[in-house]
DNA sequence: CGAGACGATTTAGATTCTCTAAATGGACTG
DNA sequence: CAGTCCATTTAGAGAATCTAAATCGTCTCG
């Protein structure tokens, strides 16, 4: 019997989250791919470990009690690694992290350049994901730490395994094309009816999501004119007159945009946060990461 | 940090064994694999785990450590294996062994026709060994099972981890070309200075140690004529008058020859055992075979 | 002291693994 | 019953990892 680091993992989410989809999607593969990796892992084991229930799949009690072995030991590697960062006795190897789109183009350069200073022999490796995968990718121990949102408003429920650490706490403003508006004080979403026609993220996104409630709580259904995942096409598109959205800061950083941005009486915030794993929280490379972007959030 | 097996299997042989070349050949790979392996994961621990010292190398506190955890692993692996095979509820999956040569020809097909009929789901894996280094293959984990040669008269020690059970008794007999001596009844070793001559097997193998121990028992000092390492080929020698040697009725079976074969007044055995690591003795896998072994060798 | 053996490593190249993309085929859903 | 969802299969591209051979430092022994 011989396994990879791969199939262990793919056994071990596939026992959280119930789909060979869902796991390759939080394990950055293909579907294919991880079928393969389980179909290999299940000819070594020689006996079978799934057992197709419906369109799905279900572990078998051998996949169970073989996915409960994998998940000790990868424990034990996670371990093995912060013996091991202890053991270098300073900052260095490699750390994986995820960011979210506008965070790699406006926080990542940043905090290279202060690792590189204070941790040269820190080697940083990182990937861009949408935002609601972040999470994933530090639960499932793709990444060792991400930069993810929050909306505080609009809690939703995170895997208990992670820590979250405050960076930023951006408001959100109102975007409206330039002179739409007759005011330029405080604005109430409650206010933002027809003709003004809302640009959104879908509503399976956290973001899209949040939006929609917090109008909801004000009294209005936000009329969705067009959907539109991407920060900055939103940011054109209302730059164009198509229609309102909601802005904070950063999307400001990334896309300076002519239109009026107006304060909002009602409270939505974003924090931009650091994720990482509770088991990872004290790994030397992780911490010391973590306090660079604290730091750089500070200035 | 990312790691395969192999990684962590040649870090815990490293630490037994202490030379990448050892390593090498208890895992059947060549050193430049082990060292680019080994070169891998230092890579990806990030800290160094080995140390030049003289000709040879060691492992830094760091490698120790990791080599700890590495064994924790792989005893997992054991326990998992282990329990899949229980929770199989029959005999099915994979099973390597390794044998020496003879034991390929003469023992290999029969215990296959046996296992194909007792337990069809069951597939065996074999790969035939120099016959001294089968107890290294099992006790590192490359195979689960092998067939091996003891010399009781000459023992020598063993991995403690290895567990060894008899299947086959053999005395040794004199292979002399026909009509050398002029008597047939038993010889002793004390009697066969020159002209004749020896074939032998390297001092550096078990039989080849083995035969030179019991000879200066007997008083002589065997004299080395030709040094040959294949079985069928020293019978071919004998056979053709060269020279003489010792040899058991298995040896005459996978080659059977025109010589006086003459009992021998010392008592001089070899047995055919099968070996397994103590930790796998209860594997249903391996207890079945290894009960089929003994099941032939009663016949 | 120098030649040869030993042991680790590096390199180039061949093989094997393992991904992705796309096609396939059941099984739910409305 | 058409469309969607999900797992799997296939072919092929790219990456990983092996071997063989060369290299280099170190030890041993005449």
């Amino acid at each position: 019997m011989d396994w990879s680091s791969v199939q262990l993992r793919s056994l071990v989410e596939l026992r959280r989250r119930g789909t060979v989809t869902a796991v390759a999607s939080a394990l950055g593969y293909t579907p294919g791919a991880v079928s393969q990796q389980l179909g290999a892992l299940e000819r070594s084991a020689g006996v079978p470990l799934l057992r197709r229930v419906g369109r799905r799949v279900e572990l078998t009690d051998a996949g169970l009690a073989l996915a409960g072995h994998a998940q000790r030991i990868l424990d034990i590697e996670a371990a093995a690694t912060a013996e091991l960062e202890h053991s270098a006795g300073r900052i260095a190897g490699e750390l994986q992290m995820a960011l979210f789109a506008t965070a790699v183009a406006e926080i990542l350069p940043a905090m290279l350049a202060r690792v590189g200073e204070t941790h040269p022999d820190l080697v940083v490796r990182s990937r861009e994901l949408v935002v609601d995968d972040v999470y994933d990718a530090v639960a499932s121990g793709v990444v060792d730490l991400a930069v993810g949102l929050e909306y505080p408003d609009v809690p939703i429920r995170r895997d208990p395994s992670l820590r979250v650490v405050l960076l930023y706490r951006e408001r959100f403003s109102l975007a409206v094309p330039a002179g739409s508006l007759p005011w330029d004080g405080p604005v109430s979403l409650a206010r933002t009816g027809p003709p003004l026609g809302w640009i959104l993220p879908p509503e399976d996104t956290h973001y899209g999501l949040a939006i929609r409630t917090v109008c909801r709580r004000a009294g209005i259904e936000p009329e969705l004119r067009h959907e539109v995942v991407d920060t900055a096409v939103s940011l054109a598109l209302v730059e164009a007159g198509i229609g309102i959205s909601t802005v904070t800061d950063l999307m400001l950083r990334l896309r300076p945009s002519r239109f009026d941005v107006l304060p909002l009486v009602e409270r939505f915030e974003r924090h931009i946060v650091a994720v990482v794993r509770a088991s990872a929280e004290h790994r030397p490379n992780v911490a010391a990461v973590v306090e660079v972007l604290r730091d750089l959030a500070r200035d």
